[in-house]
DNA sequence: CAATAATGCCTTCCTGGGAAGGTATATTCC
DNA sequence: GGAATATACCTTCCCAGGAAGGCATTATTG
């Protein structure tokens, strides 16, 4: 990044390029953790869409449920990809569907015991990993790094973040 | 986020899920910044990929030429994703293709006439948007993101970052 | 109590990019 | 110099997810 500044300043000195360096390291950074995180999942042979979803119902609690609309919404995705990972995970016997009593509208996802078990054990070694890879950082930067991460997905209308 | 990591902390409180935060933000704010960031690139009928391989030919200066690997090199993708970008931009005229004379196995991607007017309006405006969403944060936080980031960068093994 | 709007989920279509492998040229090592 | 290996680029196949729109249900408003 350092050299696609300077290249970038050297052709055009009328810009003030500086921001390139948050915002191109975060993306860079970003792809860089996932292709870390990914090997994980696909042991198991999951994606991270996947993990997404079973995360969501595991930290959920008992009984393990949340709506299509909710985990589009923790998710970032649209509810057509929501209902892709849904059924995906349906056909794994992950996940079940089933009609809301309340709202005629809503299916209620849920997760299996299969599905409960191997999030149990995919947590650990996901957390272990994260660990491992934020380590990386002085414990100090950790923190500042949330701190503005935070503040940043604020101002960016990033309500669950 | 910060319900996120409650969640886990009520679900599973044998492990130390602190890594959660900031991993977890990253790809949240990456996700809307890129968001953001689209739409100026859309205007022209572009994609993200695609401004990537323009920003990394016009950037290069002249004769802003570039070998696919390069390409695919600063960009973190494969070279099948190269091939692809290089010719939708050859088929859209703002990209030429010659052969190296110095080596049989290269290809030379250049910047048309075309595509580098392209570049230089649209640099400006995606600059003026990267400020915009920078000026989300205090100075000082900038400052400290793109180092944090840099360092984090340096230790994942991204040699451009 | 309609009539209209909003919501929730799903479907279809399309596109971008990864994985894996193919072919042609270069390089290395005897 | 020739065989083995490495490199560069491309091709094919596949899949995840966005966009746009459809259908059913619920909420709202007159």
């Amino acid at each position: 990044m350092d050299r696609i500044i300077e290249q970038w300043q050297r052709e055009r000195p009328d810009l003030d390029v500086s921001p390139l360096g948050a915002i191109g390291r975060l993306h860079r950074v970003g792809a860089q953790l996932e292709r870390e995180l990914l090997p994980i999942f696909a042991e198991e042979g999951l994606g991270q869409g996947d993990f997404d979803v079973l995360a969501t119902l595991r930290r959920a609690g008992e009984p393990y449920e949340a709506t299509p609309s909710r985990i589009a919404a923790t998710s970032m995705i649209t509810s057509g990809a929501a209902t892709k990972r849904i059924a995906r995970l349906e056909r794994a016997g992950l996940v079940t569907r089933r009609a809301s009593e309340s709202d005629g509208r809503v299916q209620v996802i849920g997760l299996t015991p299969e599905g409960r078990e191997l999030m149990d054990r995919l947590v650990e070694r996901h957390v272990a990993n994260e660990h491992r890879l934020v380590g990386m950082l002085e414990p100090a930067d950790r923190e500042h790094l949330a701190r503005i991460l935070r503040s940043w997905a604020l101002a960016l209308g990033d309500g669950e973040g």
